[in-house]
DNA sequence: CTGTTAGCGCGTTCAT
DNA sequence: ATGAACGCGCTAACAG
């Protein structure tokens, strides 16, 4: 295979000039019938690709959107990134995916490579310190948080109702009868943590159970986490009957914490997990879980992006989904000391 | 914030040349260095981001690496890429992710990406048709081939022993007693389908044990199509006693389907799957799976791609690393007609 | 060791 | 409707 052939070869091929081949390949403006085609047949027989480092040179932007998720081992993530990428494909725009795993290092590093390379926009589901988005925003470069809130940055959003879910959650573990409720959330710099812990704490006011400390835990959004905060909330001198975990990794750390001490789901302790694992119906007892739209969260994010590259001076705008509570076996208990059935 | 500061901004601050500045950046050569330390006051003072795109365009390629998965919602995929991350980060690159879906039109799309943005390298598990990584190939643009074989196509891969781990896997079944074992496997164009099948027919012949097609399924290497496979082998007449599932996400439909119809695991039908899901350990029974090494997959995709872009010329190599029989509960047949011990 | 010059491939004026 | 000329920001030659 020969070099890849420019603009220039294409332009001699079909005896115009590469202004015209440009016009062609771009669809501008009225080009002569008959020139077009001599170009089309030049570009076929020189297999022309153009050069998209080029274009984006001249052009001061790419035709790519940098998506980076905080972890790619999660559920959750991936399947958000397809609902972007669909709506990406039809807008015209490719993908990539960058894994910044919680990591605030590597969020750097992306955001400097999607700064360097040109990015057209950047979905984002940031790590927690708005410093890194205001990078973005400063160079002018499109952005979309995704999942998590940016509190005080003036920046699309799309979101899900997470105090709501989290008060849906906890007021199904009381009714089920369950009346030591313990919390399991996340770091404390991300608003899906904070969210989620009030939601659970006004549902226990609503209730009048008391909130105490020492049943909430704060772990880090994984399986290791959950893990090691059931085994703490299981040690305690008096245990929690039930635990609300405020997303999918850490539920699954629980179970297996659970499963590893021998403590009964949902008869001695009963769960409802924030968020799901396309598997979850398979582990017994199944999971009562707070379900989001997560494919279409990707969707919304990429049309908010694909709206504000069209309409840069647009105000920012959240979108905000609702979640929809999914009783599975583990919160339903089945001695209850409690009046209201389940 | 100001408009992007240019090379020359920088060059002028430091009165000095915009090559010394592009010299300083690059770390090339002896510059005096009373001159660097003028540049990188000029260059924080100015908060100078050399622009990537022009010196893609000025290089002639990008220190970015595709990866092209072909299904983002399968964990093997996910941890894979992990791998790879962690190896480009020390030698220099980012990485890209891309999803194929296994879907030729988007791997397409993706490999035309790679192409017109100059991507460095592309480490990528190929759907089958050598004629999209002949492109890349044909382009003078480095390529590592994942997961599936490429027969006949010259390029650097990584892949596991699929024929031996089948081939343990389906001699596990016959040691513990099942007489009357299935096969649902993927599609045909795939390497690991392919010799996931041979290994089970290896170990069949092996065992003395008659080979029937019509206990042979090729499916998607998907949750449904795992489901169906599965659902089609319990409508025959005469049913296997166990199954061999070539894939993770087929292994888990299958587990649902027989969830779905009540048949029992592992007395009614015996299971093994070819790799598995993070989250495996939780499902009861337990499966019997091949590991693979699939973070260290990653790794060596990436450590061929860092060796062959520090030198093109090297004959293309084969890596292949081991899989491992993890035994759990869904071969463990109770009564068992047969003399050798589980 | 440093500066000057040229051009990577393309899109976009401005003429015609 | 078409083409000539310029420059996006950077780095590789070459001079000095």
């Amino acid at each position: 295979m020969a070099a890849l052939a420019t603009i220039y070869d294409v332009a001699q091929r079909a005896k115009v000039s590469a202004a015209t081949v440009s016009r062609v390949v771009n669809g501008r403006s009225s080009v002569d019938p008959a020139l077009v085609a001599r170009v089309r047949e030049a570009m076929r027989e020189l297999d022309y690709r153009p050069n998209a480092v080029a274009r984006n040179l001249r052009r001061n932007r790419t035709s790519l959107w940098a998506v980076i998720i905080s972890d790619i081992g999660n559920p959750f993530f991936t399947t958000l990134v397809r609902g972007v990428e669909d709506v990406a494909q039809t807008s015209g725009y490719s993908v990539v995916l960058c894994n910044s795993d919680e990591d605030p290092v590597k969020e750097h590093r992306y955001i400097d490579a999607a700064l360097a390379e040109q990015m057209a926009g950047v979905i984002i589901s940031p790590s927690g310190r708005p410093a890194e988005v205001h990078r973005l925003l400063g160079s002018r470069t499109p952005v979309v948080a995704v999942d998590r809130e940016l509190a005080g940055t003036p920046v699309d959003a799309v979101l899900v109702d997470n105090a709501h879910g989290a008060e849906r959650a906890t007021a199904h573990l009381v009714q089920a009868g369950y009346r030591r409720i313990g919390c399991v959330t996340g770091p404390r710099r991300l608003s899906t943590a904070t969210e989620r812990l009030r939601g659970y704490r006004d549902a226990l006011a609503a209730a009048g159970l008391p909130y105490e400390e020492e049943l909430v835990r704060h772990a880090d959004f994984r399986e290791a986490g959950g893990y090691q905060a059931m085994a703490s909330l299981l040690e305690l001198a008096c245990p929690p009957d039930a635990v609300f975990v405020a997303n999918n990794l850490m539920a699954i750390g629980a179970v297996r914490c659970l499963v590893a001490r021998g403590v009964r789901m949902p008869d001695e302790l009963g769960m409802v997990a924030f968020d799901d694992i396309p598997w979850a119906s398979l582990v017994r007892p199944t999971l009562t879980t707070v379900v989001q739209p997560t494919y279409e969260l990707g969707r919304a994010a990429a049309r908010l992006l694909a709206d504000r590259l069209a309409d840069p001076s647009r105000p920012p705008s959240t979108v905000t989904l609702p979640t929809e509570l999914r009783v599975g076996e583990s919160s339903a208990r089945a001695a209850t000391a409690d009046p209201v059935p389940g």
